[in-house]
RNA sequence: UGGGGUGUGGUGUAAUUGGCAACACAGCAGAUUCUGGUUCUGUUAUUCAGGGUUCAAGUCCUUGCACCCCAACCA
């Protein structure tokens, strides 16, 4: 953290856990979770909210668990489970013991679920979803009472035994808890508590025919596990009430959690939603789950993305109640910082042409010392070889520069990082008119890159041998929605895809050191970018996030 | 239509809880530089609107306005 000041985020949550401890609330234990579903990939908005559930609990002496809420037997599945374990702990974290799963408690919710019925708390609807929906009443209109509202605990419990035993049709019968039709809050209109489903869970097979819904579910497992506070996000606002109600009633030996509601984080240019992500998934817009594009974790992962300048991220935007969307060029601008004080350098030609030294010497290879980066000494130096074929950017020549180019052009002279000053004395091109090979002589005095008599130059370019060049490809990346707000505009979200999101070079021309580059690490390619090796497809490289380019500003203004 | 939540530069987050509106990102200008990178310096720009209380209001009161959430047997 070099120009961000240091600060320690006294937002709301940690006010309120502050003024907990101090009165002894709780008995002065935090204790918070992180509850994703497994039905799908943890994204960066996940991280916000892992980063706040880890940090507050840890910031305060207390733990914090992972809690898998697999209440829904439909859509869940053991590979998120997995995929969920492994991201969280890549990106840092990992559960204060074992991995813990509401479909544990289905006993103890059941049991529970009695007690209520017993106490008249609860009854077993017959009507199908669309009635009891119908009957709840719109906002400002009353609902209406079920017909079954008032069976007798007796009948109740017949009937949820029935439920329970798959003795009953899925969607004939449901339980309700027994609240008020009338509440202004339509959360506490008699809300479902179980709903029947005869479906293969992940992790409880056969064994239940009903399953509890989230709101019967969530407090109930919070209060389990000795979970102080809740923290979950803003449209579950209107549920505290109904937490506290079914929390209220039982038969508690702690203090019931309590639930804090937070904005959720979004981002420009991206989506965090499973369901839309999923769809990207599924119509082929990407090419998976860990597309570099994607703002899953995985994606962000095989991105380059450091997990610290993730975590940084979310501890700097902080946690308020307000909606907002942060620009994404924020979480880059961590990105950046992160990795420039890390990612060791390298040459790479992404768009090569060739450089021939016209008073080089014949067959000779020389090698030159490179700095491995510049913002940390103690990474010492490469050799890098060096001889009178090279490849170099295509960009970083020009027969007909324009104002302000500082690069290579006909009679100028640049010099080649650590190597040579060279001049340029012509140049050739194809058919297409496209620049081909470009000549130049070099002054054997400036080997190293400096002039003895002192002279200037205005760039610096990189470059890699030909003869001992590696080739690779590099895919740079750009939105994967054009619009900073996706949909907001056009109305679906689909219709801001970025149908140029992806470009791969093949044919790039690496330096030979980038061999030893493992699978996953994120280099500079000076001067055009942070890039990630593919964890799996050998010289393939992503880019992570590009330099700030004021060539590339300079450029656009004029446009 | 009822209930709940939220409004501070372009973006996001602060403000000792009534006392000079700050920090970062982005932008602009310059310096340094063997990456048009990094670093450094300077700079532009903010309290949703009206009314009230007060020596003093982003903060308290009041009336509006805008946006978000809630009528799944999803979470």
């Amino acid at each position: 953290m070099t120009n961000r000041p240091e600060t320690f985020n006294e937002d709301f949550v940690r006010e309120m856990v502050r003024a907990d401890l101090a009165r002894a609330t709780f008995g002065g234990r935090i204790q918070t979770r992180f509850p994703p579903e497994p039905n799908g990939y943890l994204h960066i908005g996940h991280a916000k909210a892992i980063t706040l559930d880890f940090e507050l609990a840890s910031e305060f002496g207390g733990i914090c668990n992972l809690r898998f809420d697999d209440t829904n037997p439909d859509t869940e599945d053991t590979v998120f489970v997995e995929g969920i374990i492994e991201d969280l702990e890549w990106l840092g974290y990992t559960s204060a013991g074992e991995p813990l799963y509401a479909s544990d408690y289905f006993e103890q919710l059941y049991e529970w679920a009695e007690l209520l019925i017993t106490r008249g708390l609860a009854y077993v609807d017959d009507q199908d979803a669309e009635t009891i929906s119908q009957q709840r009443g719109g906002y400002g209109q009353p609902g209406v009472e079920s017909p079954f509202r008032n069976r007798t605990p007796e009948e109740n419990l017949d009937l949820f035994r029935l439920m329970r035993a798959g003795e009953c049709a899925e969607g004939s019968r449901v339980l309700r808890a027994r609240i008020d039709m009338q509440h202004e809050n339509m959360q506490l209109r008699d809300p479902v508590m179980y709903r029947i489903r005869h479906e293969h869970h992940h992790r409880t097979g056969d064994a239940w025919h009903i399953y509890p819904t989230y709101d019967w579910a969530h407090g109930q497992s919070d209060a389990i596990e000795g979970v102080t506070h809740s923290l979950c996000t803003l449209e579950f606002d209107s549920h505290r009430p109904l937490y506290d109600w079914y929390l209220s009633q039982l038969p508690l030996t702690m203090d019931a959690p309590r639930q804090t509601e937070f904005a959720r984080l979004e981002l420009t240019h991206t989506v965090t939603s499973k369901r839309r992500l999923a769809t990207l998934v599924a119509d082929g817009i990407v090419d998976g789950w860990d597309d570099p594009r994607m703002p899953t974790l995985r994606g962000l992962r095989r991105r380059g993305y450091p997990a610290e300048a993730i975590r940084e991220f979310c501890t700097y935007i902080g946690v308020s109640r307000t909606n907002s969307r942060h620009q994404i060029e924020l979480l880059e601008s961590f990105v950046r910082q992160h990795l420039n004080a890390n990612a060791p350098r390298k040459m790479a030609v992404t768009n090569p042409i060739k450089l021939v030294i016209t008073n080089w010497p014949a067959d000779t290879v020389e090698y030159v010392e490179v700095v491995n980066n510049p913002e940390r000494e103690s990474d010492g130096t490469r050799q890098v070889p060096f001889s009178g074929e090279l490849f170099i950017e295509a960009e970083d020549f020009m027969a007909e520069p324009p104002p302000k180019y500082f690069r290579l052009t006909p009679g100028r002279e640049v010099r080649l990082r650590s190597a040579y000053f060279v001049t340029c004395t012509g140049y050739e091109h194809d058919a297409d008119g496209n620049v081909s090979t470009v000549f130049a002589t070099y002054d054997p005095e400036t080997r190293g890159g400096n002039a003895p008599d002192g002279r200037k130059v205005k760039s610096t370019m990189h470059w890699v041998s030909a003869a001992h060049a590696i080739s690779g490809s590099a895919a740079f990346y750009d939105r994967l929605f054009s619009a900073e707000v996706p949909g907001a505009e056009t109305g679906d979200v689909m219709d801001d895809v970025n149908s140029n999101s992806k470009t791969l070079l093949a044919g790039c021309k690496f330096e030979p050191s980038m061999l030893d580059v493992a699978p996953g690490e994120v280099v500079q390619f000076e001067r055009l970018g942070y890039f990630a090796h593919d964890p799996r497809e050998s010289m393939l490289f992503h880019r992570t996030v590009g330099l700030r380019d004021e060539w590339a500003r300079v450029k656009d203004a004029k446009n």
